[in-house]
Formats: C-alpha cells, sequence, structure tokens
DNA sequence: TGACTATACGTGTATCTACACGTATAGTCA
DNA sequence: TGACTATACGTGTAGATACACGTATAGTCA
C-alpha cells in the first residue's frame, strides 16, 4: 500500500478540527472583555434554557463526555455562574443558572452576537445555512 | 435586550465543535489498536508530507498556536515517531518523520480509512463533499 | 562594533476533551 | 432483607488548545 498523504488530506476530522480552532480563537477574542470562553458562553446559555437539568442529561444534550462536562462546569460555578443541587436521587445533580450567570449572559450576548453576524457576514447567508444543517445533520445521523 | 436562547442555538461555533467532538470521538476509537489519537496521526502525515520543515510554518499550515504545536509533537517525539534538528539558524527547529514513524503511518492508515469510509458512506458523498468544501472555504476565507 | 529590533522558540498557567477506574445511591428479586 | 445489578458521579491521567511572558539567535544601522 502506498503512503498517499493527499488521501489523507481529505480527512474530514483534520479539515472540522481546523475550522474550530479558527472560529474558536474569533470567538473566544469576542468574548475576552468579559472574561469568558466561547465554551463557557454556549454551556451558560445551554444551562439557562434548560432550567434545571440534571448532569449526564446536559452532557447528552452537548454531546459532550459526561466527565468532560463536570470539568467543564468548574471554572463557571467557582465564578458563581451556575448552581449545583441534589434532590430525591441523590446520585443526580442538579444544574442551574444562577442571578450572576444570567447578568453575564446579558453581557457577553451582544459581544457574541457581533463575532457570530461577522463571520456569517463573510461566509455569506447560503453558505452558512448550508454549514449549520449539515453540520446539524452530522450529529443527529452519526 | 431580550436573553434570547434560541439564538445562540444558532451559534456556528457551538456545531462545530459538538460535529468535531463526535467525529474526533469515533477516529479516536478507530486509531486505538496502534496507540494513536487522530490528532497524532494526521500530525504525523502532516509531517511526512511536508518532509523537513520549520515548526512555526508547520504551525501555520495547521492552522495551529504554535505553542500548541510544540506541546503535540511531545508524545511524538517520545514514540520516536519524529526528530527536531537545526541548521544554521540556530533558532530555527525542523520537524521530521521517523523510520518509526513511518512505519506506524502504514499501520494506521487503513484503520483510519475505514473510519472515513464509514463517515462518508452514512453522510453521502454529496453531502460529505459540500462539508469538506465549505470548511475549505472557511479557512481560507476567514 | 554596539545597541535596537525582529524572529523563532519554550514554559507557566488555564481550559477543554476523553478514557479507565472507583464510589455511592437506587432498584430488583429470591 | 440481603445480594446483585444498574445508574449517576467524580478523579487520575493524558493529550489538545491558547495566551502571556521570557529567552536566544539573527539582522540592521548609526
Amino acid at each position: 500500500m502506498s503512503l498517499d498523504a493527499t488521501k489523507v488530506e481529505m480527512c474530514t476530522l483534520n479539515h472540522l478540527r481546523k475550522v474550530t480552532r479558527l472560529v474558536g480563537k474569533i470567538n473566544d477574542a469576542a468574548l475576552a472583555p468579559v472574561e469568558l470562553k466561547s465554551t463557557q458562553f454556549s454551556l451558560l446559555v445551554t444551562i439557562m434554557k434548560c432550567g434545571n437539568i440534571p448532569l449526564s442529561r446536559l452532557a447528552q444534550i452537548l454531546v459532550l463526555e459526561r466527565t468532560t462536562l463536570t470539568r467543564n462546569l468548574k471554572p463557571l460555578m467557582v465564578k458563581g455562574y451556575i448552581e449545583a443541587k441534589t434532590e430525591k436521587d441523590k446520585r443526580v445533580r442538579i444544574i442551574s443558572i444562577s442571578e450572576e450567570g444570567i447578568k453575564i449572559i446579558e453581557l457577553a450576548t451582544p459581544l457574541w452576537e457581533a463575532a457570530q453576524l461577522s463571520l456569517v457576514g463573510k461566509l455569506g447567508d447560503k453558505r452558512w445555512s448550508r454549514i449549520m444543517s449539515d453540520a446539524s445533520y452530522l450529529i443527529k445521523h452519526i
């Protein structure tokens, strides 16, 4: 078998990683004024949207390893943006947004929105929509 | 301004991250038999393709922070899959693949290829091509 | 030649990511 | 009720990622 580097260049994951790094960097820079990483911002918004949600369920929604989520929650917990409690089932950790969390989302949203709009503008509405729907398809069907 | 969680759900980066995590997990599993992460595999292939290449130039090609690349090279260096040297300009670190590196790529390529083909199969040729070209466009034009 | 600038790197620190493994609580059934 | 199983978590370990900062080498010019 030949070592066909050209073939590997078509690696889907490679492309995805490059794009994710690039866009991640842009969004991180946009959110720097409120001292949030892009991952933290989207995590906060998801938690707000979900209300009170068990940790495992949240990980499932985020297509994220549960153990990873536990770690990602930590800096948000330290800053007081989210809260955790348990109810009847002592195994389940219920996550929710705090007052501080809502405040920081209010501050961060316009910053995120500017970055998002700029990105969509550069890509063009059509291509951007296509990327989003293809990504959604992949998440659902793989 | 209203806290529109739905709007943030359309976050490009969120979608990209989810997809990348998902595909990354699949490729990592595929490459587990040769004890390589998907990132390491693609890094090795890129280094092989590039021949002798300065670290900074390699980072540029990979759309990767130089300091990140330094760290990503470490496990490959430890396993003896790559080599580093300096020439006239003592600042520049030239990276190249080793014999062992080529061997492991030979072992890993079919594993990667199976995962890649499976992914393309599930997505369909048309959608997959679109994803790849859109990703390439984004990398070039953003 | 000596000082200033530019270039190429590595390290400290922090976060993101996942797998292997272990613990605690809940449910089930003989 | 007691043992076995299933569920929900956290931690250890390792790698991926980036920014801030510091060091060493190369180039430039008065």
